[in-house]
DNA sequence: CCGTTCCTGGAT
DNA sequence: ATCCAGGAACGG
């Protein structure tokens, strides 16, 4: 999926392109992607809402509508494409919105892994998508992480598998955690009991700096995925480990590894991380 | 903790 | 044919 880097470039798009427009109608074709409400409930209630704001929790794009609040999770392949006027139709369309200004909001997704939620009257913080969640990597002081992580001091799970924990820090993946552990020396497999002190510092510097950049980005693209106007993002050609096996480092021209780490595709230099 | 599962498709 | 893929819930 796009991760919270991908996700920033989709909400600032959307804020530019839907908000303020009202919802005329929906075309809902894959009617298992809605969670909480039935399919016809959730059309109901949202034709007619207008759209007020474009928000992100973690990966969790969140429009605010009339109607309550629309959760979006775009997980491993899911898009939303904005078209302004006729666009052809790309395979996997499952939902359109029709926008009462002859717009369209569509969401792709190949796998069919992501979902919609209508949050109606609950409390947001309530909903069990993002009751769990942990801080944004992008707002966390150096104290406050430098605390959680030695809270998990007695854990022997790897360093790798803590960022990319949901209800440890919310917001980075597959690509991001490699990229941040290479970038602050640390070994993706090291246990978290393991950390120092400095090495944890290393570690909440390049979050904040590896994110940031994605985001300046317009985030990474591979396959999949692409911003609000169907545009590929550029920070594919910064990556310094992630989808890099056997190409030399950046740093020393060693070639970067992979290994298989909680089930994950891994890459690291064996050379500049410890 | 790990593996499996939800899906479809591209690469090897 | 087999493996792999920006996620994350679930079961053992």
């Amino acid at each position: 999926m796009p991760e919270l880097p991908e996700v920033e470039t989709i909400r600032r798009d959307l804020v530019k392109s839907i908000v303020g427009l009202t919802i005329i109608d929906i075309d809902l074709r894959l009617p298992k992607l809605i969670r909480g409400y039935s399919a016809e409930e959730f059309v109901r209630r949202l034709k007619g809402a207008k759209v007020l704001e474009a928000g992100r929790r973690a990966k969790m794009l969140i429009l605010k509508t009339s109607a309550g609040e629309l959760l979006i999770h775009l997980k491993m392949s899911g898009r939303l494409i904005y078209c302004p006027a006729a666009c052809l139709e790309e395979k996997h369309t499952h939902v359109i919105f029709f926008m009462d200004n002859g717009s369209e909001l569509r969401f792709v997704d190949m796998r069919k892994f992501g979902f919609f939620r209508l949050v109606a009257d609950s409390e947001l913080s309530t909903i069990p998508e993002l009751a769990n969640l942990g801080p944004e990597p992008l707002d966390i002081s150096l104290s406050e992480f430098t605390r959680l992580i030695n809270k998990k001091k007695t854990s022997k799970r790897s360093i790798k598998a803590l960022l990319m924990d949901q209800s440890f820090v919310a917001g980075i993946g597959n690509i991001y955690a490699d990229e941040v552990l290479f970038a602050a020396g640390v070994m993706p497999s090291r246990p978290v009991l393991s950390m120092t002190e400095g090495e944890t510092a290393a570690i909440h510097h390049q979050i904040r700096t590896v994110l940031s950049l994605a985001v300046k980005n317009r985030g990474t693209s591979f396959s999949q995925y692409v911003d609000a106007s169907g545009q590929t993002g550029r920070h594919q050609e910064q990556l310094k480990v992630y989808r890099q096996t056997g190409k030399s480092c950046p740093r020393c021209g060693k070639p970067i590894e992979r290994i298989k780490l909680g089930g994950r595709g891994t890459h690291f230099c064996s050379d500049c991380q410890r």
